[in-house]
DNA sequence: CTTGACCTTGGTGTGTACTCTAAGGTTTAT
DNA sequence: ATAAACCTTAGAGTACACACCAAGGTCAAG
């Protein structure tokens, strides 16, 4: 199958694929006479994984990890897998934590203002964020 | 007062002091005779209101807007202030949700996955990646 | 046998908020 | 007078995940 056949199935562009084959994640095993890449069943399982991994959250250095783990799954542990795992969904808690920080703040201030059409000389965002110190 | 002053009063580097004045978030009133900026009181107070508007997650192109609004208050209307940070607030809830669905598909994957030191040949977090479907 | 759809490579551009560098001028203290 | 510590500019580099472009080669249909 072509680049753009394969892309097409999966619902990607072709510059993603070879993107993603630039840097390491999908290299199609074999390449016609032509000189086109030549992608197969396996490239397709591994597309899926890699689109699979992107949706739980994982950026593509870490789907490289995975999928390094995964080639030879003998050398590597549970342990490991686990580790990625968590260190992830912790990283993502932490900047959930920062963004509900965010929104929160926003709430306070969006909640204060009247939201009129009267001139803003008096807007209590603008007088909150000129005049108050150590708004969390 | 030196931008090196000015910069460790508030716990910034000079280069982004450079970086605001040049992208319009803080231009110095005056320069030294020998060309180096020269800020006062008004730029600090400006100053403050930008990293005020930062810790509430404003970028640095919405407080852009902020500055404009303030600088201009009479020409702008309560209404528009509070519009920018709704928008704000709800683009921020949207990354929340998109993160927490992460975190919660993050949390499962650890969940199933032994953690031990054994091989990772049947690890679950791997073999959920490569087997299912519409991981939400 | 030509048109159009596809493919190739290599390179540049996008957004965000800085950070760092190079090459030089100024100020202050000793 | 000279060294340290500051300042200036313009420009490049960082992370991330692509999108887009140019210039050209290949392939199937009419
Ligand atoms: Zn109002
Ligand atoms: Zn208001
Ligand atoms: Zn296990
Ligand atoms: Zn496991």
């Amino acid at each position: 199958m072509k680049i753009g056949e394969f892309a097409n199935q999966l619902g990607v562009s072709t510059d993603t694929l070879r993107y993603y084959e630039k840097h390491n994640l999908l290299t199609p095993l074999t390449r016609t006479e032509a000189g086109y890449r030549d992608y197969g069943e396996a490239s397709l399982k591994q597309m899926k994984f890699i689109l699979r991994a992107k949706n739980v959250g994982f950026s593509l250095l870490e789907i490289k990890e995975l999928l390094q783990i995964k080639f030879k799954k003998h050398q590597h542990s549970c342990h490991e897998v686990k580790d990625l795992t968590i260190q992830k969904r912790d990283l993502v808690a932490e900047r959930i934590a920062e963004l509900t920080r965010f929104h929160q703040s926003l709430s306070v201030l969006a909640d204060k203002c009247c939201g009129g059409q009267e001139p803003a000389d008096n807007c209590s965002i603008l007088t909150t964020l000129e005049d108050i110190d150590g708004l969390t």
